[in-house]
DNA sequence: CACCCATTTGAATAATCACTCAAAAAACTA
DNA sequence: TAGTTTTTTGAGTGATTATTCAAATGGGTG
């Protein structure tokens, strides 16, 4: 075998699902093993180790992510319109059964002690997200009006993020956001 | 002895700095043995297990914020500077070092899966957070507004606790709160 | 076809985990 | 002070953890 057998994208995929819905202390290498199908030796030899398959994982959520939010934010006809679809989606999601918040979240929650590598990676991203949302912001806004935009967009997606646990709360983020952006162009 | 030789609130007290910090999974029965200066046997004996453990930490914490939030709404002249004060204390707080966000916030994320049943008591008591606060608001706005506004100033704060762990955003979340609740007496 | 080497295998390893228990010790009671 | 009950002690348990490795495997190449 000069070539892997399995389909890298397929393991990081299935890893993602793992290490999102569990974080990463919850989760063992042999749920890992069990949900891929690959054995032990072979995760190793491919991969590294937790750490890094954990990385590889963050590092796939999050230029997908990133990526989507690009589309929305270009397809829409104005940077307000894209960002009311963005937080409807995020809202939405979080009606889902297994809704597990947001990846980069929880892995900056769960790992902030002790200056682990994992939520640094983690929090570079986010703070990437939010310099995304301002850059986009600029099109329409002066720079601090920008800048103090996007902090409170971010905080209201985290808030999203977290509040989204509770049951049957889809209207009433639906309410709070509208409350706390209301130069937003609501429909 | 008839009676324990600690003092029980002390050995809470030091669980929840561990449980704060590191979470459930991160923490080691060995690390409560090393902190609280007990022996396995005595915690045992005294706790019953790690979750009951994990679960008295998280009442204490529980009851003493809701203390503190009641203390500053009460001693406040109006319901908006008792929250303003609140908020700009939530913000200060994630200035420290060994910021940990909220004991709540982070047990609801990291153990959401399996409809844990500390996760539920977390949610429940965070639930009963925004009930607090929507009660405060009652006194000065319609129903209908308070309910909103309790929602909102969730979000915000599920928002200042993820944004805290961002050095140097002390500034910037004070804007980013000054834009998103704008109907708040701030200074 | 034969060789090579990247890859797979899966049992094994050592560390750590939550938790237990029988015996010792230390209060309270009479 | 003698006896009873509660609490402490700390070595020990079995399960689970991340990780390793020597041997087997099989695709690519000449």
């Amino acid at each position: 075998m000069a070539r892997a057998q399995f389909d890298r994208n397929e393991v990081i995929e299935k890893s993602i699902e793992l290490f999102w819905q569990k974080g990463f202390n919850a989760s063992s290498m042999e749920q890992v093993v069990k949900r891929t199908g690959l054995k032990p030796g072979s995760i190793y030899y491919s991969f590294g180790n937790k750490e890094a398959l954990f990385r590889e994982s963050l590092e796939s959520y999050a230029r997908k992510r990133a990526a989507h939010l690009h589309k929305i934010l270009d397809a829409a006809p104005t940077v307000g319109e894209g960002l009311c679809t963005i937080l409807e989606e995020v809202v939405e999601e979080s009606a889902k059964e297994n809704y597990c918040s947001c990846f980069l979240v929880k892995t900056r929650l769960e790992l902030a002690a002790e200056g682990n590598e994992l939520y640094k990676y983690a929090s570079a991203k986010l703070d990437e997200v939010e310099a995304l949302l301002e850059s986009y912001l600029k099109k329409e806004y002066s720079k601090k009006v920008s800048q103090r935009r996007a902090t409170s967009l971010m905080m209201h997606i985290f808030g999203v993020r977290v509040y989204g646990y509770r049951e049957g709360c889809v209207e009433r983020m639906r309410q709070g956001l509208r409350e706390g952006l209301p130069w937003l162009p609501w429909k």
